[in-house]
DNA sequence: GACTAAACGCAACTAGATTGCAAACACGAT
DNA sequence: ATCGTGTTTGCAATCTAGTTGCGTTTAGTC
C-alpha cells in the first residue's frame, strides 16, 4: 500500500480520535483540505481491508473506523452506543463474559469477534 | 391501531419468523400478494413505536423486526450475526454478563438494553 | 348509513454507500 | 535522474435502503 497524502492524513486524523469515526465526519474535516469524499470513503475500505482499521456499524446506519491498536487488549473491545443521544464510546473498562446457558447443547456462534452493546448513557 | 389487512399480514408473517426479519424480505414476500412497500414500512415502523415489535439494527445497514414474545425471558436476548455470511440469529441460549472491569471508577454506560454479538457462526 | 381520523397506495425524494473512468502519482527498475 | 507500470486520485454518476407527501380509501364510531 502506497504512502499518498490523502492516506497520511486520514490515518493520523483516525489517530487523534478516541472513538470510531464515520466517513462523514472526517469528509467533514479533510474535503476543505482539499481531499475528494470517494478517495477518503476508499482509503478507510483499504485500510480495514489490510487491518490497520476496524470498520464498525454501531446501529445508526453509519459506518465507522477506528485505528486497531497494537496492545493485545485494545485491539478488541466492545463498543456502546447510547439510543437516545447517538453517543459512540469504546469500554474498555467493561468486561463482557459470554457464556452458553445451562442446557443449551448447540450455538449457532461459533466465535465472537465484536460485541456492541445499545442503551442508555450516563448523560441520558 | 386499526385492524387492516396489511397490517395483519405483516405481523403474521412476522409470527412465523424465527429471526429478526428485514424490511426487504417481508416486502419480497408481500408485495406479490397486493400490498404496498410504504404500507408495509409504515406498518412495521408503527408496531414497533407501538411495542408490539422491536426494531433493531445489526450491523449490516439494515433494520430488522421482530416481534416481542411475551415471556419476560423471550422478550429481550442478544442477537448475532455472522460476519461472513450474514446470517442472523436470536441467542436465547446464551446468557451475556456485562460488568465493569477491576479498577474502572465510572462508565459511560448507564443502562444496557440491547446486545450485538458479531462473529462467525458453525457454517463459516 | 354517515362521519372522521387512521391507513393505504403510488410516486417521489433523501442520505450514505459505492463504483466507473480518465488523469495524476508513487516507487521500484533502469 | 528518468522511465514504466500498477496504484491511487478526483469528479461525477449510480445504487440501495430508508423515508415522506399527498390524494384516495377504509375501519371503527355515532
Amino acid at each position: 500500500m502506497r504512502s499518498t497524502a490523502p492516506r497520511i492524513s486520514v490515518l493520523e486524523r483516525m489517530r487523534r480520535a478516541s472513538a470510531p469515526l464515520s466517513h462523514a465526519e472526517i469528509t467533514e474535516e479533510l474535503v476543505p483540505l482539499g481531499f475528494d469524499r470517494a478517495t477518503i470513503y476508499r482509503n478507510l475500505v483499504d485500510l480495514a481491508e489490510a487491518g490497520l482499521v476496524s470498520r464498525v456499524e454501531l446501529g445508526d446506519h453509519v459506518w465507522r473506523y477506528e485505528v486497531r491498536g497494537t496492545e493485545s487488549r485494545e485491539r478488541e473491545h466492545p463498543h456502546f452506543v447510547c439510543n437516545d443521544c447517538g453517543t459512540v464510546a469504546c469500554l474498555p473498562a467493561v468486561s463482557v463474559d459470554i457464556r452458553p446457558a445451562p442446557g443449551s447443547r448447540h450455538s449457532v456462534v461459533a466465535e465472537v469477534s465484536d460485541v456492541v452493546l445499545k442503551g442508555l448513557c450516563e448523560s441520558c
